[in-house]
DNA sequence: ATTCGTTATATTTGTCAATACATAACGATA
DNA sequence: TATCGTTATGTATTGACAAATATAACGAAT
């Protein structure tokens, strides 16, 4: 059988984590929820991890990735920002260029 | 402050784990000291994770990476086999081609 | 046979992180 | 003002993983 090659990316700012896979799996689960507790839901984390993980993304980030709204109508809400839109877009496309180059490294070790 | 992508890669094989950063780092160690405890001594490790390690490389592995003895003169030692400085060899340029190609993919983050 | 430094392994102990549980704060709406 | 489903936290418990400790097995050399 033969090895295969994995990889794992992520995107820092001061050293602390802003964007890896699960972080973006739960901005996507906001963006189709339209709340974090729903999305810490679909996802099967618990809503304490999940907001943990928004508040460090939040906390990280350059500018807001989410805009969170307490009580009111509904009880409030999360809903990311264009430029968390963008963040997870880059991220996305860097991700998806990093495996196809690995498969192409992939040559490297066949013999092995 | 700008944002930095990092990585880690790591092969495997039938799901196992076969090599990663920190497993090259004590195969390399026991190429330079002729063997496991020396090498774990080097590494700030405790000698039993260093042979877990080890060991769960070369039952990952399809030919063996090193070549243990135990008792005889000095006690015993471990070599890495041609195989084993191979594999090394391959993950090395493999780690630094990834790096310069994600050095590459920051432009695309540049002005978030 | 005894010694030696190593590989090999089991067992216990300690540490840290994930999880679960509980509760406060909020503000539009009725 | 009472209700509601959120966001926002604190606290306690559990569980997995790391570390420490102990010891057996080995075989060449003396």
């Amino acid at each position: 059988m033969a090895y295969k090659i994995k990889s794992r990316i992520w995107i820092e700012s001061e050293n602390n984590v802003l964007l890896g896979e699960g972080r973006v799996h739960l901005l996507k689960a906001i963006q189709n929820t339209g709340s974090l507790s729903k999305a810490s839901k679909s996802l099967n984390i618990s809503y304490k991890k999940a907001w943990q993980l928004l508040d460090s993304v939040n906390k990280s980030a350059k500018k807001p990735v989410t805009i969170n709204s307490i009580g009111g109508k509904g009880g409030g809400g999360a809903e990311l920002t264009d430029y968390g839109k963008s963040l997870i877009l880059a991220f996305d496309d860097i991700n998806r260029n990093c495996w196809a180059f690995l498969d192409k490294q992939l040559e490297k070790i066949k013999s092995l």
